[in-house]
DNA sequence: TTCTTTAATCGTAATATTGCAATGAATAAA
DNA sequence: TTTATTCATTGCAATATTACGATTAAAGAA
């Protein structure tokens, strides 16, 4: 079907996995690698960065847009888009909480 | 088009991606939580915990297999799956590394 | 052997994603 | 005003994902 049984999951698992989603693109992932090496805000030359036309790249901003990890102020004719501080370092407690819950003296794999 | 241009990107944002899209789905999710919370291996009653029939269950082992996070073992008629020990202190690693690059001070976000 | 159990695979339908050309909206420059 | 510039949106084609019924394969029990 293409569609995911989102109820019956946890809101938890669900975000979780939206975020996951969100980073699930290799484009996303050197969006995401350039606007932590830009450090400050840095415009569309985005699209200059990456091997993708511009709508391509302006859909995939808008998904890392809706998934809160990134966001974007108009500054005259172009955007500045940047990492999300608090969405950022809530989604790292997110994930880590996951994979600390890992025990590996207890854990006694097959 | 719905095919990735992987081809453009690095073998590093390639694999992060993977990892990220393994864990993109709240099935996905559940799986890995109830591996974790068992500690020791468990076989196929994942399919019960799940609200999803058994080919789908099935199905997002086999995504979880390919990614390397989970691994199976045949053990008489039924089959024990656990969290990959190796991989998973590995992709922790690797997501950590891109978390942690985010540095709160000198991002002076618009 | 036959029957049961467990889990993978096949086949299919419905929906989602990826990518881009073309277009549109908004601001800046001329 | 007209013309660029920058970026979002639309519309479309190709491919991927999600879900499940039906079937199959393998091992154990009767």
């Amino acid at each position: 079907m293409g569609l995911t049984k989102t109820d019956s999951f946890t809101n938890k698992q669900n975000e979780m996995a939206a975020v996951m989603k969100a980073l699930a693109h290799p484009a996303r992932i050197a969006i995401v690698e350039h606007l932590l090496k830009v450090n400050n805000c840095v415009c569309g030359d985005i699209v200059d960065v990456l091997p993708l036309a511009q709508p391509t790249v302006s859909q995939h901003l808008k998904e890392l847009k809706n998934a809160g990890i990134i966001k974007g102020e108009i500054e005259g004719t172009s955007i500045c888009y940047c990492i999300d501080p608090d969405n950022w370092q809530k989604f790292q407690k997110t994930i880590n909480a996951l994979f600390s819950k890992y025990n590996i003296q207890k854990a006694k794999c097959c």
